[in-house]
DNA sequence: AACTAACTGAAATAAGCGTTCCACTTGAAG
DNA sequence: CTTCAAGTGGAACGCTTATTTCAGTTAGTT
C-alpha cells in the first residue's frame, strides 16, 4: 500500500548531528515512555520514565527538550500504526464491515492505552493533534463512504455521527467493567442505531 | 412523594455538639465546594476553597477531616437532587419518554458538573460511590421497566445497557464540542439503537 | 464578667513534581 | 593518544498543594 502521508518523528531533518549516545537515549526515553503509556496503572512522571529508560531524569527530558514534548512523541508514535490500520479499512469491500473493525479497533486501542486520555489533558501536543486530525478526516471519510451505501442514515450530520463514535468508544474504553461482551454490545446497539430505517 | 432513602449527610447523629462557628463554617466549605465543582474551569484546591468561602484553608480542611471527604461530601449533595428526579422518572407514564428524560439530565448534569469526574479519579468516596449506587441501580429498573414494555431490545444484557447508557453519556458531556444538536443526535441514536428489531 | 475549651487562620511543614545546575564522563575528530 | 565539545546524572531548585502547628480569638457556661 502506497504511504499516503508521512509520520515518521524518529529524528530532526535539518539539524546539526548529535552524538550517538544522545541518539540512543532519546531512543530509549521513547521506547520507555511508550512502554508505560500502554499500562494500565501507572504513573507517567519523569521520575518513572528515567527508571523504565535506565537513565538520569535530567537525560530523559533534555532529549526532548520538556516532558510535554516528550510525552507528545510518544503518543504521536503509538497512534502512527493505529491510524495505518484506520486507513486500510477505507480499501476494505463492505463499509458496514470496515466501520465495525474500525470501532473494534478504536475501543481496543483506548483500553490498551487508556492513559494517553488522562497524559493529553490541558497539554499542548502538536504532533498527536496532527495525528487525531488524520484519524478524524478518516473516520469522517469512512462515515461518508457508509452513508452512500445505505449503511448509516442520512438524516443525522456526518461529522455528529463521526464525534459520537469517537466519543463513545472512548467512554466504553473507559469504562472501568470493560468487556468484549460490553464491547460487542456497544458496536451492536450503534449500528442498529445508526442504519437508516427502512 | 415518598421519600425512599436517606440521603441526607448534613450532620454526623450521635456526636457531641459541636460549637455554632463551627457548624457554620462547615456549611460554608461545602457550599463554596459545590459552587466550584459547578464551575467547567475551575482548579479546586483547598486554597480555591477556602477563598471561596471567606475561611482560611485549615478550617476549611479540618471541617471534614481531610480535601478528599470534603469533596466526596459535596459531590454527593450535588448528587443527591439528580438522583431524586432519576426516580421521579419511574414514575411516568410512557417508559421511552422516562428514558428519554434521563438521558438528557444525564447528559445535562454530567455537562454542568464536568470536574466532578476529575476530581473523583482515583478517590476513595464513600458517600459518592453509595450514591451512584443508587443511581446505577435506578437505571437498572428503568431498563428492565422499558423491556417489559417492548421499548428496549431484550437481547441484550440489561444491566449491560445500563452500563451504555451511563458511560455514553459520560462521554457526551465529557466531548468538547458538546452541544444540544450532538446531545439530541446522541440520544435519537441511541434510542433508535436500543429498540427491538420489529 | 470571668473563664476555658473549642475554634480559627497565617505560617510552617511535608511531599511530589518538572526543570536546571554543574562537576564529571565520553564520543569522536585530528 | 590527545583533546574538548557534547553529553550525563545526582543534587539542588522552584513551584504547587494538602496538611499540621500554634498563638491568638471566641462561643458558651457559670
Amino acid at each position: 500500500m502506497e504511504r499516503l502521508f508521512q509520520l515518521s518523528n524518529s529524528s530532526v531533518a535539518g539539524d546539526q548531528p548529535r552524538r550517538a549516545d544522545a541518539v540512543r537515549n532519546r531512543r530509549l526515553a521513547l521506547d520507555a515512555t511508550k512502554t508505560l503509556l500502554a499500562q494500565r496503572e501507572a504513573t507517567i512522571t519523569v521520575e518513572a520514565i528515567a527508571r523504565q529508560a535506565g537513565l538520569g531524569a535530567a537525560t530523559v527530558v533534555r532529549a526532548f527538550g520538556n516532558k510535554e514534548a516528550l510525552v507528545d512523541a510518544a503518543v504521536a508514535d503509538l497512534l502512527d500504526p493505529f491510524i495505518q490500520r484506520a486507513r486500510d479499512t477505507l480499501s476494505e469491500p463492505d463499509p458496514e464491515q470496515a466501520l465495525r473493525a474500525l470501532l473494534l479497533d478504536l475501543i481496543e486501542f483506548q483500553s490498551a492505552h487508556w492513559i494517553i486520555g488522562e497524559q493529553l489533558r490541558g497539554l499542548t501536543v502538536p504532533l498527536t493533534t496532527a495525528r487525531r486530525a488524520v484519524l478524524r478526516q478518516t473516520l469522517d471519510d469512512l462515515v461518508a463512504w457508509a452513508r452512500e451505501n445505505g449503511v448509516v442514515r442520512d438524516d443525522i450530520d456526518a461529522t455528529v455521527v463521526a464525534m459520537l463514535l469517537g466519543e463513545v468508544s472512548y467512554a466504553i474504553a473507559r469504562s472501568d467493567e470493560a468487556s468484549p461482551r460490553l464491547t460487542e454490545s456497544f458496536i451492536t446497539v450503534i449500528m442498529d442505531g445508526l442504519r437508516p430505517h427502512q
